[in-house]
DNA sequence: CTCAAACATTTAAGCATCGAACTGTTTGAC
DNA sequence: GTCAAACAGTTCGATGCTTAAATGTTTGAG
């Protein structure tokens, strides 16, 4: 079954028979793939009056450990966005009153950041959703597929230098 | 060798054992690489001098077929954009004189886009470095590995409904 | 001790994107 | 033939992102 990269692929190897379009066989299905992906998980949050983005950082918070708390470098770690955009989000979420945003005492430099009780609540609330919405959208494949997908994407994350903390 | 998404599914189950994380593990990764060849991708484009945005765009009408001429609803379909996206960007290409934007005589709704000589001498210069960006981003997969992944994702796309044209 | 460099975050300016409303064109049911 | 609905693009307003410059804090070489 030939999807929309095979069709690009076969197009350029018309156009340009002297180049190996085989590359983008791989780099084009991942970008395809994200956008598809993102765009169904979007709709879970937004369904739940939530922007992907603000789960993002209520999620990273949670799973950190019991004081809900991380200082805004941590926290753009996980982010991968720009050290501007997470002044942003955070701006927005403590305005919604999710999370809580104070100056670290041993180091006026540090900006905290923790979850409130009403942030907590509601991540806790959206996460099992979350993965039910992911579940589905990956549901064409079997268990086999997934772990043999998720393997060959780990192995080419670590060779871009992609870590985490 | 643990990544990034291994880390924030153990923190998960570790806060949540009583659900599976194990969906982030493919949604996860898929959106992380592309994150990360896209960065790979635009550094190539802009050592160039184009964006890559540009590049899509005149790329998807270079492949059109010797006309280089494609109906915005037409290059619509693979862009993966608003269409309110594709006026903004067929308006920066004209300014750049890429691109030529002219009504069809035989439906005055629909607006043609055609790539200039110039725009095509580009895409022609700027497709094997592009290649060759690709190949280098995913040099950490052997040939087989990639015949895998590309196929694993050509399944995901297909039940998400991914089609060209 | 001092002060320049390093560090952590915020502010500022500019851009590309989106959804929704709008303009102009074509179709087809009557 | 007429006119409402469908269609193809564009415009508008708002959002979130980026890079670069600015602010305030800490460190450490001398």
């Amino acid at each position: 079954m030939k999807d929309a990269v095979d069709l690009i692929t076969e197009q350029w190897k018309n156009v340009r028979p002297d180049l190996d379009p085989s590359p983008m066989g791989v780099v084009g299905r991942v970008s395809r793939a994200s956008r598809l992906l993102e765009r169904g998980v979007k709709e879970y949050f937004n369904s739940r009056g939530v922007e992907p983005w603000e789960f993002d950082v209520m999620a990273t918070l949670l799973r950190s450990g019991p004081s809900h708390t991380l200082c805004a470098k941590d926290l753009l770690g996980s982010a991968m966005v720009s050290s501007a955009a997470l002044t942003h989000r955070v701006d927005r979420l403590v305005e919604r009153g999710l999370v809580k945003r104070w100056t670290c005492p041993d180091n006026r430099r540090q900006v905290q950041i923790t979850l409130t009780e009403e942030g907590a609540a509601l991540t806790h609330d959206l996460i099992r959703g979350h993965l039910g919405r992911e579940d589905e959208l990956i549901s064409a494949l079997t268990p086999e597929e997934r772990d043999l997908l998720a393997g060959l994407l780990r192995k080419l994350l670590h060779s871009l230098g992609d870590t985490d903390l």
